[in-house]
DNA sequence: TAATAATCGAGACGGTACGTCACGTCTTGGA
DNA sequence: TCCAAGACGTGACGTACCGTCTCGATTATTA
């Protein structure tokens, strides 16, 4: 979102002089994105042709958004405060894990997939997307492994210091991977087996603390 | 390795007619390739500028590549034999887990980062090149892993079952998503960690086949 | 003049939308086109050349012109309403066919051959040039000789009636012949010759009006 | 019939060493050109297209012609004899003229406009081919009105000298150009229409030497 | 009630790269 | 010596998008 941020910082809307913002360009170019990405791929998801489906000129979409993957970010923004909220307590580090990847896991191999797989795309070869893409889509779902992790430790599931960076990697690594790659299916049977990974390596790893020590030496 | 299948089909060269293709061209081109790549960058890398600098012309790179991604995907491979080898027997499977993935993240941190980037991000433009980098390159690392797992097993070092595809997703998944995403480094520590918590999940798992099979129900 | 139409539609310019044609460009573009054509000749013109020595876009030249025999058409009719005049009156039909003939055959025989040997040979490969040349160019030259004839009758120097096609043919014929084969000069003897050749063909011409009456039997 | 010179030179024929022309790809090649002529239009005829079609090697083409036209030149060369011999003598100008033209009108107005057309097209960007066409096909057609002229000056039928080569121009430069620009149609009354001004022209013209002779002082 | 200011659509502009076509040359093995 | 096959460097094609730049029109705040 990204003159909301503008908008943000100063809560008592000051009012600039001159015609303000189209509401309606704005959600038409946003959905335009959205529909040629899921329809025509990413291949075909280029600033004329969001215009065009829009009936918007290119200047507009160029005063607000520096490219098309931008665009494509603040949708899926928009589409975040619905699911925004933690997940919910289960009882156990697997059930929460689980709650939270097998939505994801379901949403990435539907609708979700392309996607995902246009924003990182780009996020290779535009360097400020690929910070907004960290820091405003990608941090947000680590932050969630997180906080299950402190949930976890806090109930005791866990016999040692855990590096909630690392947890998040062995979750999401391994679902981008086949996502990218597309070596295999991501499905539910992946999802259970993934996790059932990550909680072991959490829970029985003796070694890796020293191991991690020594090194630090 | 475009025209690698056809000599392949004759063991014995039979020569075709007509004027043989260029292997000079062919050296310059790749070689012209990979310095754009990892001098100018992915952006810079197009069929215009790979032909000038390698001295021939488009429709030669054309004739024998469908597009830059092949090019560097041809690179990578030409250099794979050297390490082709598998992984040198260290008597145990973190040792061998080190022995292959502290290389990997040490070449990935420096000059092959940027070229697998720019492959995977091609990758999800063009199904056809996809295809290509999954069964030709990606599929070599993880048989690799798979290799390394099969020694362990033999060893008795892990007590049940092993999914060999999902121990190449925990191996490789989060050192992609840490070249791919940025949020951290790829660095020594890093490996060891990912290595010892891979172990962890490989050897403690006990509920996992469990789960597993609770599915397949 | 490819615009001109346009203009001429409504002869109260209402303004279109959007940024206006450039009128610097498309006096650059022809003239970079005429500069080519008389220096490197019509081999060398091509769009490519025109774009970088007009300091165009290729897609400006394509937007506005489909070749460049038709930006070398606008540029000649761009010339023509100066000249654009009938032929004064001498006073008789052989000093009126002069008037008209030797200024041609001169300009013919000098810059304008090489123009007029491009177009027409343009014409034979593109029916769409073919077309406007035939009616926007040459249409023009031969309602020169229509008047001149009609000119000629009322003043009784012809004595039956006389078919302006077959005069103008006459009158153009011979000359294109020459310009396009080369066989022979294009000078001030042969422009003399060839009027009175057509005079007389349309002064004693007695037989031809009943040999064509025979052949409409 | 590029190296038939050569071959006359000697006529007593000197056998080169090695393996003698294929007079099959000759034939292939000529029939070849004319068809993609004939069928896909001037603008379709090119070496490569000539050379798939004829099932032959471009290097053979090139080892004999130096242009698609001068194939097509050739082609014409070799149905010329057929008609080579002299128009029959009618007894007149008139009928002479009309044996000439007719035919050659109506060839022109059904196959042979397009070749025609295409020939003349090319020599205007090719001088050697011009050169060619002029001395080696058009020189032939005039040379035939001149042995009209002759015989109708034995005959007593023009009542002074009269310009063979301007009564050339005056005979196939009307014809060429209806065929060229396309103005109007290439038929019989056309052909009756011509001879007739023609006719009038070279027997009527008593002011025309006057005038030639002026200008001479 | 203007005047000012920012936005909007439309669409032309100079560029860059695309992927294709045909050119004329070359390098093979075979006739 | 010629032939077919076919790869090669060269150059132009016409197209697609890029991001920028006028235009007239619209819609707000400010004077």
């Amino acid at each position: 979102m990204s003159n909301a941020e503008l908008a943000e910082q100063n809560p008592v809307t000051k009012p600039r002089a001159g015609r303000p913002r189209s509401v309606e360009s704005r959600r038409a170019i946003i959905q335009s994105a959205m529909h040629i990405l899921q329809n025509d791929g990413y291949a075909a998801l280029n600033i004329e042709a969001i215009a065009a489906r829009a009936g918007v000129s290119k200047q507009t979409i160029y005063r607000w958004w520096s490219s098309a993957a931008f665009i494509v970010l603040e949708a899926l923004l928009s589409d975040m405060p619905s699911q925004e909220g933690l997940v919910p307590d289960t009882g156990s580090l697997k059930g929460d894990l689980l709650e939270l990847v097998r939505p994801t896991v379901r949403a990435l191999s539907q609708r979700r997939g392309p996607v995902y797989k246009a924003l990182i795309a780009e996020a290779q070869a535009d360097p400020r997307f690929s910070e907004a893409f960290r820091t405003q889509l990608m941090a947000a779902h680590r932050e969630i492994v997180r906080a299950v992790i402190a949930r976890a430790q806090l109930r005791g599931e866990t016999p040692f210091e855990v590096d909630a960076d690392l947890a998040a990697d062995l979750v999401y690594g391994p679902i981008l991977y086949r996502l990218l790659n597309g070596h295999a299916e991501l499905d539910e049977t992946f999802a259970f087996d993934l996790i059932d990974a990550v909680v072991s390596a959490l829970r029985y790893r003796e070694a890796g603390t020293k191991r991690a020590a020594e090194a630090a030496e």
